[in-house]
DNA sequence: GTCAATGATCGTGTATACAAGAAGCGCTTT
DNA sequence: AAAGCGCTTCTTGTATACACGATCATTGAC
């Protein structure tokens, strides 16, 4: 438990919300989770405030706070954006490369080849995370490094669907493949397209993805 | 004053501080915020939590919040960040590009080139946000607008103080024309690519703004 | 039988009260 | 005189109380 109520009910509230736990349209109301959590009410709206603020939920003037539907073509908006500062990490990656990021990205590369070759996709996800956030961190930009990892946080529940799709491991392995070999050769440009066109949802998979968000 | 005194006094402070009325670094006491605007502590809390979440102040626990000072560097990374977004924006108005988005983009453009030619630089400044947003919103991605107008808007002090720099005016409109052109044309590799290059910081214009930053 | 209006109830919005921690100041001691 | 310790005070964190608005149900009229 972080040293203040309000920010622990934040993380925790945002966490349902990513996890499926509060689905999308669901009303929270302050009065439940003040028991559910053993709090009083206060800092239970301060925390609805800032999801507000990121704009996880939505509140309405005296009717309560509800849970965003960001809907499947707002998904591919997210997307969209995600694969553009994606590409730009990657970009950055490979002009700025040093010891420690070519590293990190080497181990995390090795770990979801190990999961891959496994067909372990849970464990893939895990570290296909880990993979992509080194990228960010390589890009040695803090702030395009928070951009991403906030995006990409929100984005999880619906990468989580698109990993089930038949073959996407494989594929997405040799993805990885290819943009650690642009950023270790340092070529920023095509370390940038090779992650846009990997991030990005284009042609089917933005149908799969429609169909498995309608699915839920 | 909006429907709940907590929303509007968000907009309120993070007014003051995108005005540089509160400077970074500077303390924000919630009893005198209250006081001040004739509120009890509790939606100033509630305000200060938000502006906490979006990344505008820092509360740290049983010290009060400050005003985050992002300094030269960070900055640079926003603007880093903020040039990939409006590129993506420009690439996606001349794929998509109507006759609602192609008249809004012509109009602003039009208000731009009297505000330069006039030399007024406070007119060009809002004629130029405006000019901006027609671009936004002509990509008709939501979310990609609602990020860009949110950067933009956290980047305004620092444009601002851009455009005090000798004959950038005249350099901005005719970029402006050039990217009008590529996006009535369709073309959106080019588009992206003037985007970029114009809103981004580049060479001698970085310790312009390192310069303008340190003078205040 | 259906629609509208009015009242009751529930939940949010704001204020205030109380508790706990942090910073500053003064006193004491070396 | 300087440094360290303790106390006081001020500010934040949380709880609770109260008021206002919205929703829902019930009753009456057409």
């Amino acid at each position: 438990m972080s040293e203040n109520v309000g920010r622990w009910l934040r993380d925790e509230i945002e966490n349902s919300i990513l996890s499926n736990e509060f689905s999308p349209g669901e009303r929270l109301d302050e009065m439940v989770l003040a028991t559910r959590f053993g709090v009083s009410r206060t800092p239970v709206r301060e925390a609805l405030m800032q999801l507000d603020a990121i704009g996880l939920i939505e509140i309405r003037p005296r009717r309560g706070a509800i849970v965003i539907d960001p809907g499947p073509h707002r998904v591919y908006e997210m997307f969209e954006v995600m694969a553009e500062l994606e590409g730009l990490a990657g970009s950055l990656a490979a002009r700025r490369l040093d010891k420690a990021s070519r590293e990190a990205i080497t181990a995390t590369h090795s770990r979801c080849e190990q999961s891959a070759a496994a067909g372990d996709s849970d464990a893939y996800y895990y570290d296909n995370e880990e993979f992509h956030k080194a990228i960010y961190a390589a890009g040695r930009s803090e702030f395009l490094e928070e951009q991403c990892v906030q995006l990409h946080r929100r984005l999880r529940p619906y990468r989580r669907l698109q990993l089930r799709v038949r073959n996407r491991l494989s594929t997405s392995f040799s993805e990885h493949c290819a943009i650690v070999d642009a950023i270790f050769a340092g070529n920023g440009d095509e370390a940038r397209r090779l992650l846009r066109t990997h991030v990005g949802i284009q042609g089917e998979r933005f149908s799969d993805l429609v169909a498995s968000m309608a699915a839920r």
